[in-house]
DNA sequence: TAAACTCGAGTAA
DNA sequence: GTTACTCGAGTTT
């Protein structure tokens, strides 16, 4: 079985705990980044509030009703289910309850108060970026994977959408939503984040028996993709370090993949699953080696390990 | 069948919107009254660092180490996982890439990047927060369905750990782990996030066909918690309103009674099972519906609608 | 440096 | 406004 390539035993899938330690490193330096244009906001928003001379002038000043709506707690996922009069009163409760009491420092409690709740506006960012980046670093293998065989290779390009020759381009694992190539006169497609018409769901990584000329992504019930035949391989990626979500995103993902394979073969249709995850602690190892044995998982690999994914990569390249 | 009592058709467990709505500006004003703590290390940080001249010498003063490695991006959680070296590391960059090129302003400059930080700090907390709002909620409309029974009830003290006997005390809700009754002459315990050895795992709500003279919480192993014949239900409570994290959460709820479902009936144990949502939108609703239709669950019910819950805490009562 | 819970801060289609 | 994705900020035991 394929799996046993990378893997002897359930263990080999934890995740050492060195590979812990360095994922929060980078992206702690990765937040540090992104921090800087918060940073900024809060300054601009000192600078225009401070035109106030107390908290009531502050409704009078434009362009930071916004901001207002922000120091009072209120997320733009919240905002996006308040109506108008909410806002306001949000707006109102801050003034009232800690702006007036603070007296004369009424400007900094109100840029206090606006940066924690961009605070975690950052922190929903950055969790995105986590994602990204574990996606990024699976490209970076693949195309490893395939260059060391001399495949030539051609990426979707998350951009333009179009789809292009691959010319060893650094960084060029960001801008790719797809890969194809050729192999044993085999045309195959790798999509990623797809969502798949057969279980009406986003999938992060799938593998077609087709060429990009038969895939038009949207809704055209004419592409390659609508057929479930067309899939051979589909898998969860989770990109994220924190050993404390780690139990609670399998379950997630092992619930992603019952729903795939019920809708799958619903059609009769049986494609190859599998699964990629950074951060694996030992009762999900044991769940995940256990799928392995009976099947219902085709592959699985720690994505902190090189030698699991360029394994699980080749495995790929052979279906 | 016991669901049918409040739920006819699928479409009955989907959260309304007025309910989202009320919800984010619930856990608003909640977030609101978290924060002030958090303003306050924010003005006592900026007057420690005041008496640093340039950046370096904040690193002389005594108590603002911690927040060093705060504002430079490195949360409670990362934290616990990086060596002495690192946090040392992390604090140099902070100085070297964000304070000395901020100038006179690096006192702000410092105190913004330790609220952005925080302010994930306060969301995470909150989040905690709104499972707690979510469970108070169930306790007290089953504590009014047991009182509308005339039912005597004990309930177990969170902090204290010893049962009391319920006297319609205020806010008793946010003090309970577990509640006792008898009903027909039959002992019955609930319990709230135990750890059930026959999954290893934990539970947001068990009913126990025991009295609380048999359990003894903790690894007890002749505690009537220890017997997988004692449990006659078991659910999960998921008591987030945001309906973004409806299907996420409803995923990892599903892996979690899949696990529980398993792990009793290799004990040849087959207790009832269900769930209690807030946010549940269109597509799982269905996916419960059919859960229960086929046994899988034996109830459930939307957690914003009192008749859903009041219906359940009934059935629960029966059992 | 265990293990498994809380849930919404973002995002894209 | 829909749906469902990203994942770690806390928390407890």
């Amino acid at each position: 079985m394929s799996f046993h390539k990378h893997l002897r035993i359930y263990e080999d899938l934890i995740t050492p705990y060195d590979q812990i330690r360095s994922g929060f490193i980078s992206l702690a330096l990765e937040k540090n980044k992104k921090a800087t244009p918060f940073i900024e906001e809060a300054k601009a928003l000192k600078v225009l509030a401070s035109r106030a001379k107390d908290p009531k002038e502050l409704l009078t000043i434009n362009n930071i009703n916004d901001a207002l709506l922000t120091a009072a707690g209120i997320s733009g996922k919240a905002k996006n289910h308040l109506r108008e009069s909410d806002k306001q009163e949000a707006i109102r409760n801050l003034l009232e309850n800690f702006l007036e009491p603070s007296g004369n420092s009424f400007i900094d409690e109100l840029v206090y108060r606006f940066l924690l709740t961009r605070g975690d506006a950052l922190g929903g960012r950055i969790r995105n970026l986590a994602g990204a980046l574990g996606l990024w670093g699976f490209t970076r293998v693949f195309i490893s994977t395939c260059s060391v065989r001399g495949l030539n290779l051609q990426y979707l390009d998350i951009k333009s959408q179009h789809w292009m020759a691959y010319n060893f381009e650094p960084e060029i694992e960001k801008q790719v939503k797809g890969l194809h190539w050729i192999s044993d006169h085999h045309e195959r497609t790798l999509i990623y984040n797809l969502t798949v018409p057969t279980v009406k769901k986003n999938v992060d990584i799938c593998l077609l028996n087709a060429s990009p000329h038969d895939i038009t992504l949207g809704k055209n019930k004419d592409s390659a993709h609508y057929q479930s035949e067309n899939y051979l391989a589909l898998g969860e990626l989770k990109g994220g370090i924190d050993p404390a979500g780690a139990d609670e995103h399998w379950k997630t993902a092992n619930s992603a993949l019952g729903r795939i394979r019920k809708a799958f073969s619903d059609q009769n249709c049986y494609p190859k699953m599998f699964f990629i995850g950074a951060a694996i602690a030992d009762h999900m190892a044991q769940e995940i080696y256990q799928q392995l044995n009976d099947r219902r998982l085709t592959n699985a690999a720690n994505l902190t390990n090189e030698e699991q994914v360029v394994s699980l990569c080749d495995w790929l390249l052979n279906l």
